[in-house]
Formats: C-alpha cells, sequence, structure tokens
DNA sequence: AAATAGGGCAACCGCACCTGT
DNA sequence: CACAGGTGCGGTTGCCCTATT
C-alpha cells in the first residue's frame, strides 16, 4: 500500500512474449548473472517490459532445466501429498520437483490435481493447515475448504516419492542438457553445471536471492 | 463444417517479506 | 530503529487450443 508502483504500466509492454524478448532477456541474465537487480534489467537491457514481467518469464519459461507439463504419477502423488500436509505453498511444492516451477504446479493442481484431490477426499474442503499456509488461501476458485479431511493414505508415501526425486538429477541433466541443444546455447561458463538444477544461467542473483545491486553494464 | 464449451497455460496483480541504508 | 527498494509468492485473469455437439 501506498508504495510506488515497481513500473509505468501505461509504457511497458504487456501480454505474451515474443521470441526476441525472450533471447534478449535470456543473453542478458547470462551475462549479467551474478548482478541482477529485476527492476532495472529492462532498461538496460534494453526491453520495454516491467522488470517483474521480465522476472516471471525467466523464472517461469527461460531458465534451464525447467521441464513443462508431463507430470509424472510420483510428481502428482507428492504434490498430493504436500498440499496435504502443507496447503498451497507452491514454491515449497515446486522446490521438491527439479525442474517444476511454482507456477506450474500451481497450474496442475488447478486444471488437474485438485478434481483429483477433492473426489480422493470425498468432502471439499480445506486444504489441511500447514501452518500460516492458508493465510492467505482462501480455497482456490471458491471451494469451501474450511475442515479438509486428511490426505487419502493412498497418496502419502511421501518419504518414497521424495526419495524418488530429490535427487532428481538424472531428470535435471537430462532435460538441461535438451534445452541446452535446443537453444543451442552450449557454450563454456564459468559457473559450473554440475549436480544442480540451478545451473548456469540460473544466476544466484537472479531468481533466488535476493542481493546484488547492479548490472555491470 | 461451424459453433460452443471446457481445459490448459502464460502472464499479471497485489501483498508480504527481506535486506540495505 | 525506521524507511524504502527489491524480491518472492499465491491468487486470478485472459487467451488459445482442443473436444464435443
Amino acid at each position: 500500500m501506498g508504495r510506488s508502483p515497481c513500473c509505468d504500466k501505461a509504457s511497458v509492454k504487456r501480454g505474451p512474449w515474443s521470441r526476441e524478448e525472450d533471447a534478449i532477456l535470456r543473453n542478458f541474465v547470462r551475462r549479467f548473472a551474478n548482478a541482477g537487480n529485476w527492476i532495472t534489467l529492462p532498461q538496460k537491457a534494453g526491453l520495454n517490459r516491467c522488470g517483474k514481467s521480465c522476472r516471471l518469464r525467466w523464472l517461469n519459461y527461460l531458465r534451464p532445466a525447467l521441464r513443462h507439463g508431463g507430470f509424472t504419477d510420483e510428481e502428482d502423488s507428492l504434490i498430493l501429498s504436500l498440499y496435504g500436509d502443507i496447503g498451497s505453498r507452491w514454491s515449497v511444492i515446486a522446490a521438491k520437483l527439479p525442474g517444476r516451477t511454482d507456477n506450474d504446479v500451481k497450474n496442475h493442481w488447478n486444471t488437474k490435481l485438485k478434481k483429483r484431490y477433492y473426489s480422493l477426499t470425498a468432502a471439499p474442503s480445506t486444504p489441511p493447515t500447514g501452518g500460516d499456509a492458508v493465510a492467505s488461501a482462501d480455497s482456490p476458485h471458491g471451494v469451501d475448504q474450511s475442515s479438509l479431511p486428511p490426505p487419502p493414505p493412498a497418496m502419502v508415501n511421501l518419504g518414497a516419492a521424495l526419495a524418488t526425486l530429490d535427487d532428481g538429477g538424472e531428470l535435471t541433466r537430462e532435460s538441461e542438457q535438451l534445452y541446452a541443444e535446443l537453444m543451442g546455447l552450449i557454450e563454456p561458463q564459468s559457473t559450473t553445471r554440475e549436480s544442480t538444477g540451478e545451473v548456469m544461467s540460473s544466476p544466484s542473483s537472479f531468481g533466488t536471492s535476493p542481493t546484488a545491486s547492479s548490472f555491470a553494464a
């Protein structure tokens, strides 16, 4: 409240991103991987976009090693289980699914899993509380969730699911490689790509840690 | 073959939180 | 300690594609 808007909505472009914009953003983030400031990025990169929009685009779409669609049964089970435990904390849930974004998980939930969840739980109601998890979450799409029963046993094999997915190395590396091949972006990078999903052009400053102050440019 | 409905997904919005000054 | 800037996150919206009638 009372804060200045992050950008002038009237003067920045909105809506779907073009390939050119994607390329500009990707290149810029890769170049200035460790000195990120999303607010000033559009100016410096020459993009007529809001900084928040750039961040979102990067995190949800351009980041390497992302996977879209094709959720596996294990992933579904894990999401259902975690939702049963902590509610709609999508970022936490997504963190358990290598290559998935909170937006992806959220969309998948809203379009597919929600129905499954409530049919399994029989009585539509609130996601389990997991603390403050549901503080702001009024039931997605208007379902009254004030007394959610525990998740069905069938979906609670959390440990196993996590064991399957948490290491995630294979999937991550595979998709990362695929991504790199598709985009023709395999180039020597100072950032090591080893072992983690946060790779290459996944600048620590962009995306996860809100530090950096400015771009080198 | 055309019209309509529904589903899926990308993107936007606004608030809360974190960090630096 | 207070304030401001920047980031993270969850909810919602709108468009596009596909299935159905």
